[in-house]
DNA sequence: CGGGTTTGTGCAACTAGTTGCACAAGGTGA
DNA sequence: TCACCTTGTGCAACTAGTTGCACAAACCCG
C-alpha cells in the first residue's frame, strides 16, 4: 500500500517519466522502498486514472515516447494524509536469520560462504551510503528538508553498520563451531 | 519462498499441529518470519502433498480435530539444501522511512505522535528479547544449537536497539524543527 | 541507408502474503 | 438442554510484488 506514495514523493521532488523514476528508485528511494519499472508504470497508470497525477502536456503520448508526470493537488493531499496517518510497523522477514535458525537443526554446512558474501554486500552498501553522506550532507547545512533526508540516510548507515558488525560476529562464532553437524 | 522452510524448521524442533505452529510463530520464529494461521494451514497442506512432512498417525482426520505433523527425510533434505544454498538479500521496505522522506516535501504534521508510538513498540520488543535472553541463554551454555539461536536473538536485540536509538534521535531532531510546514 | 543496440513504455501471468469468513467439536453456564 | 464461547482447521477472494516478455522509437555505426 505504499508504492503509490513513494512515487508521489519522488514526483514531488521532481516531475519525471517512468524510466527516470525507475532510475531514481534504484539510487535513492529504492534503498528503503524498491520497485521495478513494471510496477512503476502500472502504478503511474493507476495514479493518473485516480486523478492524483497527470502527464505533463507538450508530448503526444505514444509507445516509446517519453512521458513525464507531475503531482496534482489531490495527489499532494493524499500523500500528506498518508504521511500523518498512524500505521503499525509491518513485521520483518529476514531469510538469513531464518537460515541460521534452520542451521541450528540441520547443520551449518555451506552457510559460512554466504555469510561472508552478505558481509561484503553490506560493507559495499555502507560505503555507498557514507559516500552519499559526504557528498550531500556536509556539516552545516540544516534546512528542514535536509535534516529529514539526512535522518533517513542515517538510518540506512546505522542499519548497514549493524549488519556488518553482526555478520562479523557470526563469522567469528562459526570459526569456533564444529563443522557441518547435520543432526 | 521461505515460509515452507520456516515451517520445516519449526517442525524439526518439535512436531506440532497447525495451531501450535501458529502460536510458536507468534512467539519465536515469527520474530523474523511472521505468518498467519491461514498461511500455515495452506502450507502444511502443500508440504504434505509434496511428501516433505506427514501427519502423525493416531488421530483420524476430521474438521476441528487436532492434527500433528512431523518432518520426513525428504523434508529435512530440502531444508538442508535451502539453508546452504546461496541467496541474495531481499531489498528492505520500510514505511516509516518512506513517510519521513515524504514529510520532507509535504510537511511533518502528525508524524511525531506516530514516531513516539513506534518508539514505545520497539522498546517493548527490545525488553521482550532481553527477557528471553536472560531466560534461555544464561552465560555458560554453548552447544552449537544454542550458539546459533543466541546469535539470531542477538540480531533481534541489536536491531531493536538500533531502532530505539534512531527514533529517539529523530524525535530530538523534530523538537528543533519548525512545525508542520506543508510547502 | 539498413541492421543492431539502447532507451522507454507497457501487458500478462505468476507467486506470496493478507483478509474475511465458514464451520465442526467440545466445554461452560443459565 | 440449549445457547454460546473457545479451540482448531480450513477455503476463497483479494492485494502486492515478481518475472518474462513485447514492441516502438531513436540513435549510432559501417
Amino acid at each position: 500500500m505504499s508504492l503509490p506514495h513513494a512515487i508521489l514523493t519522488a514526483l514531488l521532488e521532481k516531475p519525471s517519466s517512468g524510466l527516470e523514476l525507475t532510475r531514481r528508485f534504484d539510487r535513492s528511494i529504492g534503498y528503503f522502498w524498491s520497485a521495478t519499472h513494471q510496477q512503476i508504470y502500472r502504478e503511474l497508470g493507476k495514479l493518473e486514472a485516480d486523478g492524483l497525477i497527470r502527464a505533463l502536456p507538450s508530448q503526444q503520448p505514444a509507445r516509446g515516447q517519453k512521458k513525464s508526470y507531475e503531482v496534482l493537488p489531490a495527489g499532494r493531499a493524499e500523500l500528506a494524509r498518508w504521511t500523518s496517518a498512524s500505521q503499525d510497523p509491518k513485521p520483518h522477514r529476514d531469510t538469513l536469520l531464518l537460515r541460521l535458525r534452520a542451521a541450528a537443526v540441520v547443520g551449518t554446512a555451506g552457510l559460512e560462504t554466504d555469510l561472508r558474501r552478505h558481509l561484503e554486500l553490506h560493507e559495499r552498501q555502507l560505503a555507498e551510503y557514507e559516500e552519499i553522506e559526504r557528498r550531500d550532507f556536509p556539516p552545516g547545512r540544516d534546512g528542514t528538508e535536509d535534516r529529514l533526508r539526512h535522518l533517513v540516510l542515517r538510518a540506512g548507515i546505522d542499519l548497514e553498520t549493524f549488519w556488518t558488525q553482526w555478520l562479523r560476529r557470526a563469522l567469528e562464532d562459526f570459526a569456533e563451531l564444529p563443522d557441518g553437524e547435520p543432526t
